[in-house]
Formats: C-alpha cells, structure tokens, sequence
DNA sequence: AATGTCTGCAACCGCGCTTGT
DNA sequence: GACAAGCGCGGTTGCAGACAT
C-alpha cells in the first residue's frame, strides 16, 4: 500500500538513472519473483522504484536474473561466440541463446573489448603488442606455478591468435576473423584449428553422448555445421541434446553435394 | 608518487517490432 | 487500419579501477 502511494509520486518523468542500489535490486527482485518478468512499466507503481520499466527490465535481465554466469568468459564460450559472430555479425541476443547464464550485454562487451579493437590503427596495435606480452608474460608464470585457475593453455593461444592482428595477416589477409560475405560456410574452416575442440569437454561429458564410436572432432564438426540450421533448440545445451538427437546419427550426409562446412577433406 | 591513458563493464539511448485497443 | 504502449535489440556512453609513463 504505502509502496503503492510511493510509486505515484514517481511520476512518468524524472526517472532516476545510474548504478542500482542494493535496496532497488530487492525491490526489483521482490517483484519479479511475485509477478513474473514482463509489465516493465508496472515495476514502478507496485514498487516504489523511480526507474523506467526499461531500466527495471535491462537490470534483471542483465544483472539479477537467476541463473546468470559471473566472471570471465571460459575458451569454449569464446570460441563459440567468435563462431557465431561470423555467421550471425552483430545479432547478440542470438549468440547469447546459445550460452546459457551470458546475456547479449555482457557478450556485446566481450566482444567489443576483445576483437573489435584488432581495427585500430598501428599505433594501438604496439600497444597491444606490449600489453599482450604482459598477458602472456603473466600466465606463464601461472602455468609454471600450476595454478588452479581456469585459464587454460588454450586460452592463452587463442587470446594470442585472436588479439595479433599479424597472426590474421599472414592468415589470408581476412581482416576480419569470419568475414559473412557469401555466407560461406567454409570460412569457418580457416581459424578452425585456433580453437580445436574446445567443446569437447562438454560433450564428453554430455549425459546425452550417443556412443563411444563418434569422437570430439565428430562432435564439433556437427556443432558448426548445426550452427546453419537457425530452426535448431536456441539453448547451447538444447543445442548439444539436438544434435545427439537429430544431427549426428545422419553424419553420412554431411558430405553430400560438398556442402558440409566442417569437413577439410 | 603523480599523472595520463586504457580497459572492462554497467547502464542509457534510440529505433523498430509486436501487441492491444 | 491507425494509434499508443510495451518490449527487445544493437549501439553508445560514462565511470571506476588497472596499468603505463
């Protein structure tokens, strides 16, 4: 009742903008827990919160919704995201589908914060050149200390790939990882081994792993081939249950017609 | 140690689409 | 069909902390 009243003196303008406190962030998630997500506009008048229902709906979305991922992104999410910006360009609600616990935000800025800066000028180029070799520098030194983070090797290679614009010169003269001119698929092929097999864990461990004769390289190769049949379960690991399901059992017909993108031979 | 620059990320903005009236 | 409101998306901004000079 009296939040009700509170809510009234809100107003239509006025909105209040910036960081979210604690005491909004209960608010919000006191009323989405008792009202379901949607009707953004209500939040206001039955909470007492001075935000617009866009501010109220990025903030949950983005920030309180359970279930979302904290921290750094792992080697499988990256080499999933590079891989489907090639094929998707800059559809981040798309992508974020097929990485449970991510949102379109936070992949936006990954992606943003970590390739997009590969087309500044040289000048930024010595720079990151001298930074990534701190990087570097400072994960060898992890890895000598066998530390238990969840850095791995890998991830240190496709950082250094990905963020050496002379690693993509000498690579075709791409410019960009994944161009999507053509919507060739085989340009997927091209960075392939850059991020070799970083979905096989998931799918060793996959509850749904059809039979002990169909390998990792099976897998992900039927992963990036599924990437270009948009009707497929959105969810990565739906994705995965698809392609146990409906992909891999009909493996004989990726070679048809020279249309499977994952197979180099 | 002080200052300038860069990075990562939360949040905002504008636009377009969908839905309800 | 026209209009308004709600919603979702992609682009952009602002700021705090990290890093370099």
């Amino acid at each position: 009742m009296v939040v009700m009243i509170m809510g009234s003196l809100g107003g239509e303008k006025g909105w209040k903008k910036g960081p979210w406190t604690h005491e909004e962030d209960k608010l919000l998630t006191e009323y989405v827990t008792l009202h379901g997500e949607g009707r953004w506009s209500s939040v206001a008048k039955f909470t007492g919160l001075n935000r617009s229902g866009k501010s109220c709906r990025l903030r949950w979305v983005n920030y309180l919704r359970p279930g979302l991922k904290k921290g750094h992104l792992t080697p499988m999410e990256e080499g999933i995201i590079i891989e489907l910006h090639a094929i998707l360009g800059n559809k981040w609600s798309t992508i974020a589908r097929y990485l449970p616990g991510r949102t379109d935000n936070e992949i936006k800025n990954y992606w943003r914060t970590h390739f997009k800066k590969k087309e500044d000028s040289k000048h930024n180029k010595k720079k990151l050149k001298r930074r990534r070799s701190k990087v570097i520098m400072e994960d060898t030194n992890k890895s000598n200390n066998h530390n238990n983070n969840n850095k791995s090797s890998y991830d240190d290679e496709t950082k250094e790939n990905y963020y050496d614009d002379d690693h993509h010169n000498n690579n075709n003269n791409m410019g960009l990882m994944y161009p999507n001119n053509n919507n060739n698929p085989t340009m997927l092929l091209e960075h392939q081994e850059s991020f070799p097999l970083m979905h096989q864990d998931y799918f060793l461990s996959s509850p749904s792993w059809p039979d002990t004769t169909t390998t990792a390289e099976d897998y992900y190769d039927a992963f990036l081939f599924s990437l270009w049949d948009f009707d497929v379960p959105l969810g990565f690991e739906e994705h995965v249950n698809h392609l146990t399901k409906y992909v891999l059992p009909n493996q004989a017909t990726f070679g048809d017609g020279g249309n499977n993108p994952c197979k180099n031979t």
